[in-house]
RNA sequence: GCUCCCAUCGUCUAGAGGCCUAGGACGGAGCCCUCUCAAGGCUUAAACCGGGGUUCGAAUCCCCGUGGGAGCGCCA
């Protein structure tokens, strides 16, 4: 039987990295083993459901590059079929009505919570027979008694729940739509899911839902209950940790194999390896081996990880995710060819795209003015026969190389006796505004001819008047 | 309160009874390389939550504490 795995994000909040690493392992898991992936949204709330929210799931998934081969599905969709299973469950006797008033159950909680007991429904409708006027029923399964239930867990092991903890659940509400917990055991056996990896605060669920799937004579899926993320601080995920939305993680410069390598290794691992191309999580993932316990979120360690896969990238792909990165900072980049060479000179130097952008936007138009400690430091009176040296060596060169611009500030160096700083430096400053750029030689041939010496032209008259 | 889950350096982890003087990685410190910044290399500080057992021998198995987390919704 092929396996089939499946992500059930609901749209009631953005999808986070927490969300996203369910969603990965699911992926993983399916694509080792030849499986499908499905992708579900969980919108039986409509009240906190929303567009936006579904749509950042989609572009999300997209952007990782977590592609499904079945779905999306949405539950809003199927309720014709939860009502079906919901007869069916009335006229086999597995589920029933109940007349209690919120009222009613709310007294009833408060008296349990009050004697420190469990809050939990008595059962009071289950051999109801009448109807009770002026109330519209919810429907609650009838969940066994006596026993227990045992969840087969791959990461976690055999879990026993008796089923004296567990109360009859409300699997439809007054108004007659289904619930989570019963939406959830009919699309996973409608869909044929065999193995529901999923986050480990759905691990007390289980039960009910097993009990459920077997009232329905629906075989076992095999369940992964894996580990929460903490936030940096060992704290619950929000806000301020990593709870963004996941879109921000691209926005911000990250490449998505950075953030998935980054993820898939939070409660797994594989010998002492720290970066995995996609082909090798791909081959080597494995579900049961996952930690159980929590891992905090580190972001210094996605930097690094980020930036180890930026140098590894081809930097043809490098150049087109930075071409968004400068038009976010208003510089329209359109010379592919002057892209790909920014991209192999600066992938070592910028642990995010953005970083990168950022530090390379000289390559691409003129700046505004020197930096001015670099300035005040490199473009002096002093400078000026160096400068001019290297200016007059490269304006003889016939071919504009590496090569020959490392030649013409060696040259220059020697021939003033001064030191490779003393001649490096303020040509960096002239050409680049700042202090700090890729190796000089490096930065002239990408900068071109004509840039480099309008730019030392430019140079020479501030130190001059400096 | 009840039920369930979890517990190795600051963080992510290796470790499935002797290979552990507890390994690797991020981050930190120091050094090297060097025209700046990086990248890279080397060195270094840093952990088995506590207590009982089992065993010739426990980070590893069992029990009890302690601490953290989740669930107990006409939310998902």
């Amino acid at each position: 039987m092929p396996i089939r795995t499946r992500f059930a994000p609901s749209p009631t909040g953005l999808l986070h990295i927490g969300g996203v690493r369910t969603a990965l392992f699911s992926w993983l898991y399916a694509r080792r083993h030849g499986g499908v992936f499905i992708l579900r949204i969980e919108d039986t709330d409509r009240e906190r459901s929303t567009e936006a929210a579904t749509q950042v799931i989609l572009d999300g998934m997209q952007w990782l590059g977590l592609g499904h081969d079945e779905g999306p599905f949405y539950q809003t969709r199927r309720m014709d079929r939860y009502r079906e299973v919901l007869a069916q469950f009335i006229a086999a006797g597995h589920a029933y009505r109940c007349y209690c008033t919120r009222e009613e159950l709310e007294e009833m909680r408060n008296q349990q919570l009050a004697v420190k007991a469990k809050p939990r429904y008595d059962g009071t409708c289950r051999n109801r027979k009448e109807p009770r006027p002026g109330v519209d029923p919810v429907v609650r399964f009838k969940n066994p008694i006596d026993g227990a239930v045992v969840v087969a867990d791959v990461i976690h092991g055999n879990v026993v729940f008796d089923n004296a903890e567990l109360d009859d659940l409300i699997i439809a509400r007054s108004d007659g739509t289904p619930t989570y917990n019963f939406c959830v055991v009919v699309d996973d056996m409608d869909m044929k899911v065999t193995h529901v990896i999923r986050g480990d605060d759905h691990l007390n669920n289980t039960p009910r839902q097993m009990n459920m799937l077997r009232a329905l004579g629906a075989s076992m899926p095999v369940y992964a209950h894996v580990p929460m993320i903490l936030g940096a601080d060992g704290a619950k995920l929000s806000k301020r940790h990593g709870a963004v939305s996941v879109l921000q993680y691209r926005d911000d410069g990250y490449l998505p194999e950075a953030l998935l390598n980054y993820l898939v290794r939070l409660g797994w691992s594989h010998g002492d390896q720290e970066v995995f191309s996609m082909e090798e999580m791909q081959q080597l993932f494995d579900i049961g081996a996952v930690n159980k316990a929590a891992s905090a979120f580190n972001p210094d360690k996605l930097l690094w990880l980020n930036q180890q896969h930026i140098m590894r990238a081809p930097p043809e792909r490098i150049a087109e995710y930075l071409k968004p990165q400068l038009a976010a900072l208003g510089v329209a980049a359109t010379d592919d060819r002057l892209l790909v060479a920014v991209a192999k000179v600066m992938r070592e130097r910028g642990k995010t795209l953005r970083e990168m952008a950022e530090n390379s936007l000289y390559f691409f138009r003129d700046f505004a003015s020197y930096d001015e400690k670099s300035a005040k430091k490199n473009l002096t009176a002093e400078s000026v026969a160096p400068l001019r040296s290297v200016r007059d060596k490269l304006s003889a060169l016939d071919e504009w190389t590496a090569a020959g611009a490392h030649e013409a500030v060696t040259q220059a160096a020697t021939e003033l006796g001064l030191g490779m700083g003393k001649v490096a430096q303020p040509v960096r400053v002239a050409v680049a505004g700042t202090a700090v750029s890729p190796p000089i030689d490096v930065t002239l041939e990408t900068l071109g001819r004509a840039t480099t010496l309008r730019r030392l032209d430019d140079a020479l008259r501030y130190a001059a008047n400096s």
